[in-house]
DNA sequence: ATTATATGCAACTTTTCGGTTTCACAAATT
DNA sequence: AATTTGTGAAACCGAAAAGTTGCATATAAT
């Protein structure tokens, strides 16, 4: 099983559940009353979101809180940062050109 | 077909294939050599990209050249900006905790 | 003109994924 | 003690994904 963040983020359902435990923890029960699908499946994506220790437990009596492991986010981000190093390059190269269009107007 | 972005950087090779043609355009089989697969899986890769439009292409004779639309990669960015905003909020939190042991200290 | 090279596409296979159903178990409620 | 509630896990199913094989086409080289 490959089980890392990409791919875990690349369900819809999962990206929503992401986004609502960001806030608060909330019980499995809880989290499946905001989607068109069973308690069950809710169970299942949440398993995968631990497997990548995107998520995790505390439980309180029977009920178990899940909420977000906002560092775990961060891998997404630092992925990123390569692309963004290009975009500001790019960015700074436009600068350049506009720059120099200008001196030449004058 | 779902095709969406997150979908697309789900897969390592995908993730790899980005990582590579975001330097310098590439042709399929430039990009196989790189990889343990047939030029095939590759292409097939790299149509999945460019149905997500992360990618383009540049015809020059027979070959064809692939290079990153780097402006799609910020979707991902957006994507993670409701995440940034809670560990910033997390980290003045923290700060401002830090603030008050310091104050008792004195 | 013939051959080699670069590529895309379609068919097929195996694996993985997301969901449902069913069951088991533990904590709370009656 | 019996019942209800909250949960995880396993078995199963259909759909989608990833990879391989084989073929078609266009450009380049001989």
């Amino acid at each position: 099983m490959r089980r890392d963040i990409f791919q875990a983020i690349a369900d819809p359902t999962r990206r929503a559940i992401i986004a609502l435990i960001a806030l608060q923890a909330m019980t499995p029960n809880a989290i499946a009353e905001n989607f068109n699908t069973t308690r069950q499946a809710v169970s299942k994506h949440l398993r995968i979101l631990t497997e990548c220790e995107l998520v995790k437990q505390e439980q309180k009596g029977r009920e178990i809180y899940y909420s977000l492991e906002i560092e775990k986010m961060k891998e997404v981000d630092q992925w990123l940062e390569q692309f963004r190093k290009i975009w500001e390059t790019r960015f700074n190269q436009l600068d350049q050109l506009l720059s120099t269009i200008k001196k030449q107007k004058k």
